[in-house]
DNA sequence: GTACGTGCAAATGATTTGCGTTAAG
DNA sequence: CTTAACGCAAATCATTTGCACGTAC
């Protein structure tokens, strides 16, 4: 895989950005520093660095969104806002494996736990 | 919510089917007992059963996928075909919101694993 | 009887693809 | 130099929408 500007560009922006922006966002943001850069591009370097190990891709309601946060974690979702938080938890990942260690049929080796509710901004509004 | 014919036959597919069908199978299903029925219609009423508590949405790879089981449950992915299978573990559930029970900026209600690896039948082949 | 649902066709929106050109290694 | 990546436009695919007609309640 060649590191080019627009894949570095891509990377870097979303190594400052926890947000697990949407195509969209990335698009918009890399355009500043890249400005002949085209949506379809971006598809086609975000896929790439997904398969090569260098995001993750988080799907809300079929929309795709990426991470730059590699190591196994857990998220909070606000179903009011959208909003994705970040939460870690070695423990959980080990009670979780502890759990389907025993089940027949699967090999696993990957756990995640998505939570659900309301933030603190949606409440009080 | 009235419940029609196209409804029912929806519901009743899947309250007979494990697999977490998408729309196209789901919609080739029910064809087949009311041969006039549209896609739309079926995105229709898989919209409305949702929203009214009647089915739950599963998304993987920005296709929606839908289930009767409403009890609060984990999956298992296999990352080779794709397939889904329900695991019930109310001892994860509740771990799970214990561990996030002290997390300040979220009221959470609601909680769900996904395990991911290769089936049995994917590491035979 | 009336509001909600259906069927049809057309629109939308996210994502992918084909291809000639450009640049990374 | 050679191959992968870029940019552009067009295509694809899941899903939604508008509206006249039909039917559950």
């Amino acid at each position: 895989m060649k590191f080019t500007n627009q894949r570095v560009a891509i990377l870097n922006f979303l190594k400052g950005n926890l947000n697990h922006p949407a195509v969209e966002e990335i698009y918009e943001e890399v355009k500043k520093s890249l400005p002949r850069i085209t949506k379809a591009t971006v598809y086609k370097n975000l896929n790439a660095l997904v398969d090569n190990g260098f995001l993750k891709e988080v799907n809300l309601k079929g929309i795709s969104r990426y991470e730059a946060k590699l190591e196994p974690h857990h998220h909070i979702i606000c179903k009011t806002c959208g909003k994705i938080i970040d939460f870690e938890s070695d423990e959980l990942v080990e009670y979780s494996l502890e759990i389907i260690k025993n089940y027949k049929g699967f090999r696993i080796d990957r756990v995640e736990t998505t939570f659900f509710g309301i933030c603190n901004t949606c409440i009080a509004i």
